[in-house]
DNA sequence: TTACATTTGTCGCACCTGTGACCGAACCCG
DNA sequence: CGGGTTCGGTCACAGGTGCGACAAATGTAA
């Protein structure tokens, strides 16, 4: 960043002090402020219902907050000050006109359909550390099934031909606990086969991808 | 995406062909590129040396390869078609002018101090996926060395004070494993203990986060 | 159709990991 | 300088998982 830009982003940012342990921003909060780390540690966490998976660290001068780039967007990480920190707080519209010199939406949009993925992606994988197969591969199908699924009268088909060795790359378990598990899915009557297609229904999937379970 | 802008891309794009099962870059590459998927379905996959991960599937009207807006970076991921494909490639300088209407290397300076982080942390939890715990540590203080670390005549010293229960969460495992493994990190000389700072000797973490172990 | 390749289904074994439990050591605070 | 709290170390057990192996089913090309 340069200098001048330093000098006017400090004059808009305000400043906070947050002592060790406190919370800069929670999950589920809307994501409305940038922030930037002007001393201490802070860390990220993604809290799932038992699990807590700490994501990663922020360190002196880095940015983070970011999600409050992307259009509508509500926190799904927490931060929290691991050490005694100062953070710069800013309106996102006034990050990105300082730095970039252009209005927040038209960022906003590019971002949404560029770099969004790695969003997407990143919050997939806090989600499924710690979850067993059975969570992780319920999420995968219901992400499928969002991206590349039509609307039937049983559920939602998947368009494209997924192998189970595909499914367990996908889900980082092997090809066959994959097999197994989505047996027990057909028993259990959340998905439906149509010869090597798939059918499946979200409503049930998305139990299952939440709950623990007793098996 | 506005339609004159999509009109414009259409024309400083090349499109091409890709038969199912084709790569459409390699990891390792220089990332030259970006590339939008105007039909068929493409994979991205990390190569592990002995473990594929799927980190995605990208489907019609979606942008990806947008590694080449980072700075100087190599792809992390090979992309291939998973059925056939057609592609428009463009260039980076192209793509963001024509969107945004900026420079590159402006936007791409911004990216790398921002949204750059997304990109870190999936680039790690890919890396994560199929490796046992001692790799997974092992790469998870490499990383904490490069960030929070000074040099010390006997190694990197970290200057944050990490409980072991933070480090399991950090690596997706649990407190009493973690404990153990940075033991036995300790007797192989790979980690020193100054109270309760750690010192690190990066040469031999690294062989460790990357080989396969007989323990 | 036949022959071959890919995909799917199922065992059993070895191994890694999470969990609960317990105790000692270090740390922090008044 | 106590006293409580957090952190570090270790054990045994149960359960989940990877892996090798093999057979059946399905798809594909000659």
């Amino acid at each position: 960043m340069r200098d001048d830009q330093a000098r006017r982003l400090a004059d808009l940012a305000t400043g906070i002090k947050v002592p060790r342990g406190d919370a800069i921003f929670m999950e589920g909060e809307a994501s409305s402020r940038v922030y930037l780390l002007l001393s201490g540690v802070a860390k990220l966490c993604y809290v799932n219902r038992n699990q807590r998976v700490l994501v990663g660290f922020v360190g002196p001068g880095e940015v983070f907050g970011l999600s409050s780039l992307l259009p509508q967007t509500t926190r799904p990480f927490r931060c929290e000050a691991y050490s005694d920190c100062i953070v710069a707080v800013v309106k996102p519209e006034v990050f990105v006109d300082t730095v970039l010199g252009i209005p927040l939406e038209r960022l906003s949009i590019v971002l949404d359909a560029t770099v969004g993925r790695w969003w997407g992606m990143l919050v997939r994988y806090a989600n499924f550390v710690g979850l067993g197969l059975r969570e992780r591969l319920a999420g995968a199908l219901l992400e499928l099934a969002a991206k590349f699924g039509v609307r039937d009268s049983r559920g939602t088909l998947l368009t494209i031909k997924l192998t189970h060795a595909d499914l367990a790359e996908l889900v980082g378990a092997s090809r066959q606990r994959t097999t197994q598990q989505l047996n027990d899915f057909e028993r259990e009557r959340v998905i439906i086969r149509d010869g090597r297609r798939l059918i499946i229904v979200p409503e049930k999937l998305w139990q299952l991808a939440q709950e623990p379970h007793s098996n």
